[in-house]
DNA sequence: CCGTAGCAAGCAAGTGCTTGGTAGGATCAC
DNA sequence: GTGATCCTACCAAGCACTTGCTTGCTACGG
């Protein structure tokens, strides 16, 4: 149906966002990330966009397409912002609190991509398009464990750490709080941030360390 | 078709387990915490089980009823639990490394329960029948946070402690390590219920003791 | 001969997705 | 201008399939 000749500018179009796409990509998103992917239906999508559903495809491939490009977006946001993060913070202990600030950021501006990826992620992995999921998350331990690692050395960060456990532990705290986090609630993404900083930090810091 | 007579004498061997009911209600289990409630079918319940489908409905009313079953039977022996440690532990700080601990051996004898309560409770709640999930959760976040006041109010606690960001802190951690603590793996439950105990007291007991 | 456990077949509802079509705005040759 | 031509966004209808669950039946051990 879609001519050779119209690919270029179509593709171009997609990328700048096109208004209604990224709308019905943000509807979808809420959808996924409340009730879950298989949960939701393509009737709802779209009937929460005032439209029927079929007319979602001619957005779309399916739906799974609607929550790759969910993901991808806030996944590359991500990566970037956590390489960003190393750059500034050569010292260990300030990149790890800015990691964690940088993490409840991403909650602030990506909710339902943060909720879906941590929900629907063992469920999507199976499936090979879905497989830079676990890429991802093998990255993003790479980074953690990386400055836990380099802090341990330097003194930063007690010695008797089992910092593959650190990081989980780190991770699980910090990323399963888009749970119960709410971006317009009283506790802001910086206040909540401080006091897991400071719950976190003095807890893996060497203690005799002023 | 349950006539009344029968009533009695099958709500008794229910309760006893009858076998090959609770053979079931593992295979269920295991798929509900692996594949997901809803992702998971009648079918392929019966086929990891041996059987067809239809045959399921002899043992149980519906799918609902086998997920209810396996999460109340979690959660009456995890409130049991609870309410054992804090007669036992007087003392907050002994409590809240206790109630971890036993968090942990949850997750080693329930692991499939463990797992569908933090993945599908959301989900389940929202209908009339899981309600008490929400008031399950409600009576473990009290449980929790009175240990954590009563530790800041005897001085076991930092008083700058958010008690309920705190309780959020710590059950995030801890409940959540279902999704990659693997019973039979290198890790036991001991262990990493110890160097969590050990992260967290630390991070959070006030500092000048000892 | 009754109760337990299961089979064989299928139904109603709902699923993601496809198809052929249309309204209406922008673009362009004339 | 103005008509022809596209293109975007959508509708209306429905298809192929899967879902949880039901029904009537049978094997068989105590």
């Amino acid at each position: 149906m879609v001519s050779a000749k119209n690919a270029s500018p179509r593709a171009a179009t997609r990328e700048a966002g096109s208004g209604r796409r990224a709308e019905l990509l943000a509807i979808a998103g809420e959808l996924f990330a409340s009730r879950g992917f298989l949960a939701t239906t393509v009737r709802e999508i779209a009937d929460a966009a005032g439209i029927l559903s079929g007319s979602l495809y001619h957005h779309f491939d399916s739906k799974e397409s609607m929550v790759d490009e969910i993901l991808r977006d806030f996944l590359d946001h991500q990566r970037a912002i956590n390489d960003e993060v190393l750059r500034a913070h050569p010292d260990a202990r300030t990149a790890i609190a800015e990691l964690i600030r940088q993490s409840f950021r991403a909650m602030h501006r990506y909710p339902h991509a943060v909720a879906i990826f941590q929900n629907e992620s063992k469920y999507l992995a199976q499936f090979d398009r879905f497989e830079y999921l676990s890429r991802a998350a093998a990255e993003f331990e790479r980074t953690w464990t990386r400055v836990l690692r380099d802090g341990q050395r330097a003194g930063a960060f007690r010695g008797d750490l089992n910092v593959k456990l650190a990081y989980r532990f780190i991770r699980d705290t910090v990323w399963t709080s888009v749970h119960w986090y709410n971006p317009r609630g009283r506790l802001t993404a910086n206040v909540v941030a401080e006091q897991y900083v400071a719950i976190f930090c003095d807890g893996i810091s060497e203690p005799d360390r002023a």
